[in-house]
DNA sequence: GCACCAGTTGGACGAACGTCCAAGTAGGTG
DNA sequence: CACCTACTTGGACGTTCGTCCAACTGGTGC
């Protein structure tokens, strides 16, 4: 097994765990057990149990839990606005199936955070989910034959924003309900920010 | 001192010390340390460590950080979108300015959300967010001559998940132009949701 | 077949953890 | 003054933590 597929256990292994248990559970011995492996091979294959949790958030962030958003089937005939109502309801209901793991991610997001409450910005980390939501956004307008009056780029951070608020929120109050509420209120602000081409 | 003022003591300094250290850091030597009181004191005011932290989350839901909302000033002439624009753009400052007490709110969310994530919804816990949010956004609305188009305690909501998100990602990307720039979307979002009187 | 080395292991180590409790203290009562 | 109650304390306990390292493994080159 070379290094790098250990790594890639490792971290698989870390986001079972800090799933399951959560962040403050996510111990070396924790981990290395999820994935059948020794205690030792965690240092062989990282400094330390942070920079193994800081690979696990760059995974999840890359794997991206917003992928769920993607199935932007629905077609011109439906609109814009219920287009993107059935994404963000399908991470709504994405959530509230399966809230461990948006937890999880929040946890290790804000983890990670910590470190750099006095360091400039890292734009990178972010970046990529901005970018996959504003592809999706622009394929939503072609797909329903709109243009966006705001750069999508602009609207995909606003939207990851509202995501995160909802997860938030629906972890406080497990208001399902509440929750699809504001996945349309977002869905509508969006449409606003488009026109219907003729 | 009575049992009552040395819980609150050790709130204060639990909430100190999640937001100077992080949530990992809140050992009950550390907090008791913050107290100036000695370890035994912890297990005579609160059962548990756990119990300790679940006051403190809720201390610091009820002095309400979104009070920093509270001065919707602007009067009629401003207009509704701009008074709500004033009033988020302050709480996005306060942000940006003391990112650490929004960490330790999250962290604290989301440490207790964890223990209820196969429980029941406990609608008390945001309530008091959304009532008081509520009502700033029907103030808002008077003072400016408009009436909300959707009920106010459903915009709260939106608004409460909107101000977690921008929280997030703002911790996330340190990008401070974006987060105003969400605060303002939002803004547009509920004044879109408003009929101006005559 | 022997030496060697990169890779791998599980136990050892000191520190820090949450909790508990026996001893100590202060203040009011007989 | 003696006593008792209620409160307060700091140390002790067993566990778990992250990290490190000496021993072990299987391979390859001589």
């Amino acid at each position: 097994m070379t290094r790098e597929e250990r790594r890639e256990a490792l971290v698989a292994a870390a986001l079972v765990v800090v799933e399951r248990e959560g962040l403050g559970g996510a111990s070396a011995r924790a981990i290395v057990a999820e994935a059948g492996m020794p205690l030792g091979a965690l240092h062989y294959a990282f400094a330390s149990l942070d920079h193994l949790l800081a690979a696990t958030l760059d995974a999840v962030t890359d794997q991206e839990r917003l992928a769920a958003e993607a199935p932007i089937s629905a077609g011109v005939d439906a609109g814009l606005e219920a287009t993107l109502a059935a994404g963000l309801d399908a991470y709504v209901s994405l959530l509230v199936a399966r809230p461990a793991r948006e937890l999880a991610y929040l946890e290790l997001m804000l983890h990670a955070s910590r470190d750099r409450l006095d360091l400039p910005p890292a734009p990178g980390r972010y970046e990529r989910s901005y970018g996959l939501v504003a592809a999706l956004l622009e394929e939503a307008a072609a797909a329903t034959g709109c243009t966006w009056t705001t750069p999508p780029p602009v609207l995909a951070r606003h939207t990851v924003a509202m995501l995160d608020g909802i997860t938030t929120t629906w972890l406080a109050d497990h208001d399902d309900q509440a929750a699809h509420a504001s996945a349309r209120f977002l869905a509508a602000s969006l449409a606003a920010r488009s026109l219907k081409e003729d």
